[in-house]
DNA sequence: GTAACCTCTACAGCGACTGTAGAGGCAAGG
DNA sequence: CCTTGCCTCTACAGTCGCTGTAGAGGTTAC
């Protein structure tokens, strides 16, 4: 049992088999040996890689940073100030983002407790949209 | 100067030429009149639509709730129900995806303070991203 | 044996734009 | 009038990170 599908592997690593193979492509992941009938044969070690990828992905690292992250995790004599960096970069963004969540938040809030349920001429919502100027100031966009 | 190029269009209600053009492709700009050379001239109106269809966006309200407020704006004796539902589901949205920030961010902080700065060995950074275990169980995906 | 399911490849599609190429419009200075 | 330089035009390909599809073949349970 070393040796598993495609599917256990998704399974087991929380990632889509449609994935695995989308990460094989992108190299992320290197080609695994097949079986007698062409079939992808997965070890420990792939799945402990697939469930690295995820979790950097849930993190919200992209691919590219991924593939730094990946490289140094192969290099273990390396010095770690490359991940490090790497790390905070995420931190600031992730940082940034909080933060225009939180102006949309109290703004859609504002937006809800402030309509009437009556007509759309005088609805809150509609207005506040059409009305930039009601919000606390432009708000940083998250893409 | 009521009537104005897309480029000044585009510098009043904060949105790129580029992306009035695809907006109006995608029927959310009504096709503006033409200059004898075949430029587009925008009216007050449009550059109103514009900034709010800016607001939306910013907001976070994916292109098709977007049309739903479009239609809604352009008919003010409807009921504004539909308005408040799509305001009310955007405000559960940004609250998930504030939870998940927060998550991801002191899973970040706690890397990055626990890294020694060290070889990738001992980096804390790759070894959270290597096992899933460390953080506080599975967390949400952002997408 | 056969039904049910899994896996294979190759490629198109998603959302919401962004970028490019190559051509033509337009206002100001000489 | 001509040039310079920016603005705008159309049409279409590319971005990111997948997801979905079609049609064929492998594998497993009964």
């Amino acid at each position: 049992m070393r040796e598993v599908t495609i599917g256990e592997a998704a399974r087991e690593s929380g990632v889509k088999v449609t994935t695995i193979r989308f990460y094989e492509g992108r190299g992320l992941l290197p080609a695994p040996p097949r079986s007698d009938g062409g079939q992808r044969l997965y070890g420990a070690d792939d799945i402990a890689r697939l469930r690295f990828i995820r979790h950097a992905r849930d993190l919200g690292f992209d691919m590219a940073a991924l593939a730094d992250l990946l490289d140094l995790a192969g290099h273990p004599d390396a010095p770690c100030d490359n991940a490090d960096r790497l790390a905070r970069d995420r931190l600031v963004d992730v940082r940034r983002r909080i933060d225009a969540l939180r102006a949309l938040e109290s703004e859609l809030e504002r937006m809800i407790t402030a309509c009437q349920h009556d007509r759309v001429a005088r609805c809150a919502v509609i207005e506040s949209l059409a009305d930039h100027a009601h919000c606390g100031g432009p708000h940083a966009r998250l893409d």
